[in-house]
Formats: C-alpha cells, sequence, structure tokens
DNA sequence: GCTTGCCTTCGTGTAACACGAAGGCTTTAA
DNA sequence: TTAAAGCCTTCGTGTTACACGAAGGCAAGC
C-alpha cells in the first residue's frame, strides 16, 4: 500500500495530479483508510501508469474516464473499449508524425543558427538558398518586413 | 494581403487563435488597416506557421513572445536565438521519445483487444502469460480488484 | 435601405492542473 | 506530556491558451 506521495513518485506524476485524479474517479480501486487517507495498491499505482500514458498520448480527462467506467462495467463493453483505444492509438499516431515534422522544422532551424554562429552563413545574395532561407520564415537573415516603432 | 479568415484558413489555425497570437505581440508585421482590420501579408504567414510549429512542439506563448522579441533587435542576438532554439529542440525531441513508447503501449492494448474480439483470448491459466497480461493494467482480463458498490 | 458577411472588442467559460492556506492525525524527541 | 515534524486532508484562487458568444461597425450587393 502507498501513500499519495509514494504514487506520485512511482508513477512520475505530482502529488496534486494523482489527488486530482483520484478524485475525478479515474482510479477504481483507491480507498481510504480509518483516517480517510487515500491508499494505493499495486492495482492503483497500474492505473495511474495507464491514466499517465492516456493523458500524454491527448486523451482528455473526461474521455478517459468514460473508458475506465466502461471497464468496470466488465467484459460486455469490450467491443466499445476496443473501438474506442483503436480510435485513440490512430489519433496519436497521427499526432506523432506531425511532431516529427515539426521537429524536421526545428533542426533545420538550429542547422542553419549553428551555420552563422560557425561564420559559414549561406549566401544571402544568390537567388538560389533564398527558398531555404525564407523557408526557415525569414527571421534570421531578414528584418521584420513591414515597420515597427 | 490576408485577412483573419484566410490566414487562418492557410496555416490550418483556428481564427481565434490568430487573433489571440496577433494580440499577444507574436506577429510582428501585422498591420491594420483604415477600418482597423488585421492584414496579413506574406511575412505575417510565415510567422504564424512558425509560431505554430514551436507552440505544437510545446512552446509556451510567453517564451515564443521572448523569441520573436530577440529576432525583431537583429542580429545581435543571434547566439542567444540560437542556444534557445537548441534547447527548445531537444526538449522537443525527448518528448518525442516519450510519445513514441505511449504509442508502443498503446499498440500493445489495440492488440491485445483485437486479439479477444478474434476470439485468440491467451490463456489466462498460463502463468506464463501473466506478466503480458498484466501489463495491460489488467482492466481487460480482470475485474477492478478491490470493491466497488 | 436593408440584409449579409466579415470584421472588431469585450467578457465569461473551460481544462488540467499548480499552489498556498488552514487544519487534523500520528509519530518522534525532549 | 507536550511540542514540533511530517504527512495527509479540503478549499479556494491562479494560470495557460484558447473557445465561444454577445454586441456592434463597416462595406457590398440587391
Amino acid at each position: 500500500m502507498h501513500t499519495v506521495k509514494e504514487a506520485a513518485h512511482i508513477t512520475g506524476l505530482t502529488e496534486h495530479a494523482v489527488r486530482f485524479y483520484t478524485d475525478k474517479g479515474l482510479v477504481p480501486s483507491v480507498r481510504r483508510d480509518k483516517n480517510n487517507v487515500r491508499m494505493f495498491d499495486e492495482e492503483a499505482v497500474n492505473w495511474l501508469h495507464g491514466i499517465k500514458c492516456l493523458k500524454q498520448s491527448g486523451m482528455p480527462i473526461e474521455a478517459i474516464r468514460t473508458y475506465v467506467e466502461l471497464c468496470l462495467e466488465g467484459d460486455s463493453t469490450i467491443p466499445q473499449r476496443a473501438a474506442l483505444m483503436k480510435a485513440h492509438k490512430e489519433a496519436a499516431l497521427a499526432k506523432l508524425e506531425e511532431a516529427k515534422r515539426h521537429i524536421a522544422h526545428l533542426e533545420q532551424k538550429t542547422a542553419l543558427y549553428q551555420a552563422i554562429l560557425e561564420h559559414r552563413m549561406p549566401d544571402t545574395t544568390n537567388p538560389a538558398t533564398w527558398s531555404d532561407i525564407r523557408h526557415m520564415h525569414s527571421d534570421v537573415f531578414y528584418a521584420p518586413v513591414a515597420g515597427r516603432a
């Protein structure tokens, strides 16, 4: 049995988050002791891990609660749960792909900055390189176009 | 020149978000016409793309604003910008890795559900498979352990 | 001249916590 | 035995990044 603090430490969540989740009904197996203190068994800690996974992959709390309740209803809800989880997985995959594109962009940007710092600046007078440069949103080589104060 | 609506459509942001960003000073090159209407040139649209990239990769608005202001200050801030961007890129990469782990977990979960739906249920009486099964947080094969109503 | 459609500002609502205050229990330490 | 240390509790406000709706302005078309 673990306290809030321990459960938080094990799962890598904050104590605030752990209390928040339990109070929202996301952790079915949490009990209270005689002093009204939340007690987490291994089952509860597993739920916290699962909740963390779902949440960090983009599922909102309310959806997680729906899922948890379906689990509590027993085997008859397995088809619904399967569909729900599959949909979520695909949404998460889509986000992952977008994240990769963003990272690629950030890589370009850092590479460009690095080139400047190493005095290997691209030739801004050569039109052939302009598209690359402009692709970086102009903020490195071009002053903000239209005025400011 | 584009209106808010057009800029939103081009960048895939909502109109609300576009107004929000401009009002927060994240888009330097936005002007107003005689009717006080926001006008976005290509430069501004590029900024919006960049902001979207930074934001979706986890940079908070305030940090983006700091970055934008450094850009406006000219070449002398390039070292700071380079450092800032590199740090952000690495943070984003770390998140990407975590996201991949979450996705792997979701893959397992959907696969397990799929197996059940296809009546290829793992042998829950065979201790050799238990760790895999329990790894799914028990919510598929095990009723929630400690009571409920 | 009136509707349509876009824009404006303003103000409240939302999600998912973070954080601090005020207080209760139990354990240790003098 | 009393006092301080550490947990825990609930409660309540603060934060971020918008979403959404209301109320109204201006320009264009019919």
